[in-house]
DNA sequence: ATGCGTTAATTTATCGATTAATAAGCCACT
DNA sequence: AGTGGCTTATTAATCGATAAATTAACGCAT
């Protein structure tokens, strides 16, 4: 087989002795005034179809000014933490939006060390339609994309000045709650996160208005340098008196949950039968693990989805709502 | 601010007062024939800069017939498996390579129910300067890929006509049988694959002539139709006196040495005292792990990252090699 | 026969950038 | 004075597709 040069419209107009605009309106069905008899367009079918041709994509993009292509910009270095399940579902999610839309995803770097202008700048070249936004960290970066007349939706972390797809933080942080509540624990403590995004912000102020409305009392914990190592309150409280201390440690995310659990562990603290514990995401992990993690099972896959959904919405010039925030489920496990 | 229309190399040569041509020439120093005085450089450089102008890479795509784009396309639906650490890894690699050389990625959908020759032609129409294959099913599609103008690297896996990066599969399980036979193992067995592809026949291919060499005696086993269900001869053998059966059971991958120690819990079989596993990959999984797995570390991040630059090398016409092995690492844990 | 509307097509312009071809100005050399 | 060479530009052509404007042919009513 010889090398494969692609046809184009030039060459199937050629083979159907026709002018490429007569290709062109057949092939994608274009209403415009142009006409043509039903003799012509099956030679110019035939024709198509005997070079194989394809639309060149980069070509229709310059026309058109759309490139049907969705970019993903993540400003987290931590998207690859948790063993990359998040990511993995992030990315997983936004296929599905990708295939069902038909267009193609774009996985942006992150652009470490250049400035808020220039990410900017090769974000809304005209590479991408829209984009799916996580973890922007500089709000410098929201306010240019904010804007612009590039559609952004933000997902997982919302910011005010975008629309976002959620998963419901709140709600979830209230089944916790009311989980631990019907278990008997009135005393507990919350473990924040080292950053303060509105994400988990949202938690923690989800948790404490439901335990408040269940009567139960939280005690505030900041970690340590790291999920996995202990700050000061930390050691207070797991060195105190069990009967002193509270029943249970609810943590922000999983992986801060895992960090507790392994330094509980480290000191010979039972689970859960000195200290239960609680923790938010629940990706399902690979090997055995030596607790169930009693956790909120985030749906991140479907949030990405809804985002794609959505910003194909935007796209198309329809309104999106400001916020969307799926449902989210408890996933008891045998920590608590 | 208004809307921000981006400004185009025609603004700048306006604004400069000169043609386009010069204004193209001074912005990305092409050697033509076309000279441009120091005065009328500066005046481009500064109308340029004053309105923020980017090259439109839709436009340039077009007209250099490169899009300095690589894209991934993955056949596997298991990519997502092993808690998505494995498609995050490559992808985080991928990422290194491409901002090392300036690219951008495209990850692909898996075109399901779509004929290979579409796969094909949607790969090859011109959105991607080259692509990243990872578990590409079809030897139809590699046929096509392998004779056509689409520059190629295959990752993990590795294909007979196409440059492949891969891990060292025999390698590592050459440090297995030297780990096992060091503990003393002299009778073990190997858990196959699934599925038969090149790289799990590598690894057991490997696994036989490294435990041969060192004259232990290999038994095959098969898996149930899942990773985590045991197929009739590995019932056969858990079920045999612990003095009759291998003592070790080598598995071809984490998530196989997972399930199987799944089932060696459910029946009460102690590990490693009863039985001693190994797995490949490597992964480190979030959570405290009942049993921390005695493995073969593969540098899948950096497997992609090296797929990505010989991928940029053969783009710029360099020949690369047939095939790159990335050297592993035992990682040992507790159940051997 | 003239004019109008419809169908079936074509030619021309455009998207934004790069490359090839061409032209103008200036100096030097014979 | 005329030719050649060098610098500094400009205009024209191209990548492949689509949209707008234009043209040709035909039927039909007046």
């Amino acid at each position: 087989m010889p090398i494969r040069r692609v046809a184009t419209l030039k060459d199937v107009a050629a083979e159907a002795g026709v002018s490429k605009v007569a290709v062109s309106v057949v092939l994608n069905g274009s209403r415009s005034n142009v006409g043509v008899s039903a003799a012509t367009r099956q030679r110019i079918l035939d024709s198509a179809e005997r070079l194989h041709y394809r639309p060149n994509p980069i070509a229709r993009s310059l026309r058109l000014r759309s490139t049907n292509v969705i970019g993903l910009y993540s400003g987290s270095q931590y998207a690859l933490a948790r063993g990359g399940a998040f990511l993995s579902q992030i990315i997983a999610g936004l296929q599905d939006g990708c295939e069902a839309h038909s267009k193609d995803l774009l996985v942006h770097g992150t652009f470490r060390g250049q400035s808020v202008d220039d990410i900017y700048q090769e974000l809304a070249n005209g590479k991408i339609d829209g984009l799916v936004l996580h973890a922007p960290g500089n709000d410098a970066l929201v306010n240019l994309l904010s804007d612009a007349s590039l559609p952004c939706v933000v997902i997982a972390s919302p910011v005010e000045a975008l629309p976002s797809v959620v998963a419901d933080d709140a709600g979830g942080m209230r089944l916790v709650a009311e989980h631990l509540h019907a278990a008997g624990h009135r005393r507990v403590a919350f473990r924040q996160s080292l950053l303060r995004h509105s994400s988990s912000l949202r938690r923690t102020a989800g948790f404490c208005a439901a335990a408040a409305s269940l009567g139960m009392r939280v005690q505030m914990l900041s970690p340590g340098p790291a999920d996995d190592q202990l700050g000061p309150e930390e050691v207070a409280l797991l060195e105190s008196p069990r009967t002193e201390r509270p029943s249970a440690v609810v943590c922000w995310n999983d992986t801060s949950a895992y960090g507790f659990m392994a330094c509980c562990a480290a000191r010979g603290i039972e689970i859960p039968s000195d200290i239960a514990i609680t923790g938010f995401d629940g990706f399902s992990a690979p090997g055995i693990p030596r607790w169930q993690l009693t956790t909120v099972r985030a749906p991140w896959r479907a949030v990405a989805k809804t985002a794609v959904d959505l910003l194909v919405a935007h796209i198309n010039g329809e309104q999106i709502p400001r916020e969307t925030a799926l449902p989210v489920t408890l996933k008891t496990g045998d920590t608590v």
